[in-house]
DNA sequence: TACAAATCTAAGGCGTCCGC
DNA sequence: GCGGACGCCTTAGATTTGTA
């Protein structure tokens, strides 16, 4: 057995099929499509739930005689547990009504208790219920075994649940019930009181199946110290304070029944390579680097199970905005652990006080990675522990500069409407008993579910063009908040007119930026300053940080234009230099970084020629070293080399060193034709 | 000790974005 | 339109936990 295995119920689905149910109500409907509806949605939900629970199924007015006591018109069509499955689900829908008036739900109900005495016996079930659909409009045969029924029910604490007509007080005065219907109630609804069972209509039990429920199960505990230095070790437990709900997971399954087997291929150009013989690598610009598997272990980070603290800091400076992860937990004290509970309760208590929390480094299990997290004090219902929600680290930061909005000026009206509708819509307020988004339900789930059961029910028909009523009211404002806020919208709708713009390419705004000119002349392009400023210049000015591959050159200007030390957007420079050369990919081709590079040590030869002979002779070394020749003599030939003292009085280098600095020496071609050889050694390697 | 459930992690698949 | 980079999602496998 499981640690604690989930609750497995024993469910016998009792469903009045007999002539009495197909009669149409008001609605249209007859009471047997309901039954379906109702029941077919039981087994869904428990489908999709995950649950252990286990069904079988019992029809009431059947043609077929098919029972232990021989009950006529009562047939057990499923008599074996089985857990909710989509076969099930297919016996429920292709119900059918007969022409039997005839059958006699206590039988029905004798039957049930019958096979849950039988049937579950040697099998580990933690409760046991029987669900009733009929409309009880059938003369019983007897009474007489009335009494033995509730006892047994009562004995054996069988759940009772039925589902059955609407109650008189919600039926239209149109709509009666027969003498023999009327009675029959009278006697279910005793049996209901007697062993405490439930007895509702179908619109409410419908309104409680409409959505599928969520499985709760117990959350697995997470046991660990809690180190504070080298000495104080504190016992405690994690749980999982919340975690996003997964989706349903495909499974690749064949519909013809033969099975699909998944098969990887590696291929080498067209040839088949055995998957012993390949190792994963690294690519680090252009050179592949094989890491094998006794590599990758050499190189993982050995860690232990911990849960340690690497310091305290003020509460302000962990803002909600860079808490990461799409889980928390709590963390308390460990259970039955002396001085567990006293620790944590003053450790909580002293940062609540000094309003702190602390930063811990959390290792899940032995060799999983570090996380950084805030243990957070906590104090709810007199219990005191922490909320650990996980921490970015410094890398895991992106730094995402806006532009201003302060080109938009809105009226103080518009100010004034929106405060309005905020206050209006405001949840912040709502009694958590009342709040109706506290335990609303995620419409994705809701609605692929209802999708997989169409396709799975018929899996030929379309899928509806138009959402499901019950998802469309997941999605909307509830319609008392949207009344309450109904003056608020009608102001924002008046005090925000929306215009209609239409939408520009690309081309045809660059073509409106750049009017040609009165001349006529189609080469000739009149720049209007205005719009310019107002939209490239002006896009530039706000987002131009640093030097980007895109244009490397306009960007270097732009900033040196804005002030940037020249030191900084040299360094910068040379990175996005050695970036498109040695990690880009090939379409790149050389003209981007050889434009680059022309105009560092034109601006370097004015500037800071000392940094420009710097850069190019380690740049030098790394062209030769990893096989970028091409690039090389590019560059001699552009003369693109050290600046000399005749180019500017700040170089020290004199024209002929600069001369001797385009050749390669040996060594270097040597250690070139290494490296082209260590390059082939590792390609044969792979 | 075996087992089931909860949880975490790594790898691979797939879709989107963006530059060429 | 193509292909690389990137990120999200799914899946399989590993780890931990507690009970029978």
């Amino acid at each position: 057995m499981s640690r604690q295995s989930k609750p497995m119920e024993a469910v016998v689905l009792l469903i009045d099929i007999g002539e009495p149910v197909s009669h149409e109500d008001k609605d249209g409907q007859s009471f047997l499509l309901k039954s379906k509806q109702c029941a077919s949605r039981i087994i869904q939900r428990k489908i999709f739930s995950d649950a252990a629970d286990q069904f079988s199924l019992i029809f009431v007015g059947s043609n077929k005689t098919d029972n232990d006591m021989d009950y006529p018109h009562i047939e057990v069509k499923q008599r074996w547990f089985v857990p909710p499955n989509w076969d099930l689900l297919r016996a429920i829908e292709n119900m059918k009504t007969t022409d039997v008036n005839s059958a006699d739900w206590l039988d029905g109900l004798i039957v049930a208790v019958n096979l849950l005495k039988h049937e579950t016996e040697g099998r580990k079930f933690t409760s046991q219920k029987i669900v009733m659909l009929s409309n009880f409009a059938t003369r019983l045969r007897s009474k007489d075994h009335l009494e033995d029924v509730i006892a047994t029910l009562k004995e054996m604490k069988i759940k009772l649940v039925v589902i059955g007509p609407e109650s008189d007080d919600d039926l239209s005065s149109e709509e009666t019930k027969s003498n023999i219907q009327q009675k029959g109630e009278v006697l279910i609804g005793r049996i209901v009181d007697e062993v405490d069972g439930v007895m509702c209509g179908f619109a409410e039990a419908m309104s409680q199946l409409d959505h599928f429920q969520k499985f709760i199960g117990r959350a697995a505990p997470w046991h660990c110290d809690l180190e504070i230095g080298e000495d104080i070790f504190i016992p405690v437990t994690g749980y999982k304070k919340f975690a996003p709900k997964k989706l349903l997971t495909w499974k690749k399954k064949s519909i013809e029944k033969t099975p699909i087997i998944q098969e990887t291929v590696f291929l080498q150009g067209d040839e088949e390579v055995e998957k012993s013989e390949v190792i994963n690598g690294h690519l680090f610009g252009q050179t592949v680097v094989p890491i094998s598997g006794d590599d990758k272990t050499s190189m993982a980070l050995t860690t232990q199970k911990c849960c340690q603290i690497i310091g305290f800091t003020k509460k302000q400076n962990v803002p909600r905005h860079i808490l990461v992860g799409d889980s928390a937990q709590y963390i308390v004290p460990r259970n039955e652990i002396e001085g567990a509970k006293i620790a944590v309760t003053a450790l909580v208590k002293v940062l609540l006080e000094v309003d702190m929390v602390a930063i811990v480094r959390k290792v899940y299990c032995k060799n999983s990675a570090p996380k950084l997290g805030a243990l957070i004090p906590t104090c709810e219902d007199a219990s005191y522990f922490f909320y650990h929600v996980p921490l970015p680290f410094a890398e895991d930061e992106r730094v995402v500069r806006l532009p201003s909005l302060s080109k938009v000026q809105p009226s103080q009206d518009q100010l004034d409407a929106v405060d309005h509708l905020i206050d209006d819509m405001d949840l912040t307020q709502i009694d958590e008993d009342e709040d109706p988004y506290s335990q609303l339900l995620n419409p994705a789930v809701e609605h692929l579910n209802n999708m997989v059961v169409l396709k799975a029910l018929h899996p030929d028909s379309k899928l509806p063009s138009e959402l499901n009523i019950n998802i469309k009211n997941l999605l909307q404002p509830k319609p008392e908040i949207l009344e309450n806020a109904s003056t608020s919208l009608d102001n924002i709708r008046t005090l925000f007119q929306l215009e209609e713009i239409e939408q520009k390419s690309y081309r045809k705004g660059a073509a409106d930026l750049f009017k040609r000119g009165s001349t006529g002349n189609d080469t000739e392009v009149e720049v209007n300053p205005e719009n310019l400023a107002d939209s490239i210049v002006g896009i530039v000015q706000s987002t131009v940080t640093e030097i980007g591959t895109v244009d490397p050159e306009g960007d270097f200007l732009k900033l040196k234009e804005l002030g940037e030390p020249f030191g900084k957007i040299c360094d910068q420079m040379q990175k996005v230099i050695r970036k498109l050369i040695f990690t880009s990919s090939n379409a790149v081709g050389t003209r981007k970084p050889l434009a680059a590079l022309t105009l560092l040590r034109e601006q370097c030869k004015k500037m800071s020629p000392l940094t420009y002979n710097s850069f190019v002779a380690s740049f030098k070394d790394d062209l030769v070293e990893r096989g970028y020749s091409d690039f090389w003599e590019i560059i001699v030939q552009d003369k693109l080399g050290l600046i000399t003292s005749v180019e500017s009085e700040e170089s020290t280098v004199s024209p002929d060193e600069a001369d001797t600095f385009y050749q390669i020496n040996k060594c270097e071609s040597l250690s070139e034709q290494n490296y082209e050889m260590e390059a082939e050694d590792m390609l044969d390697m792979l």
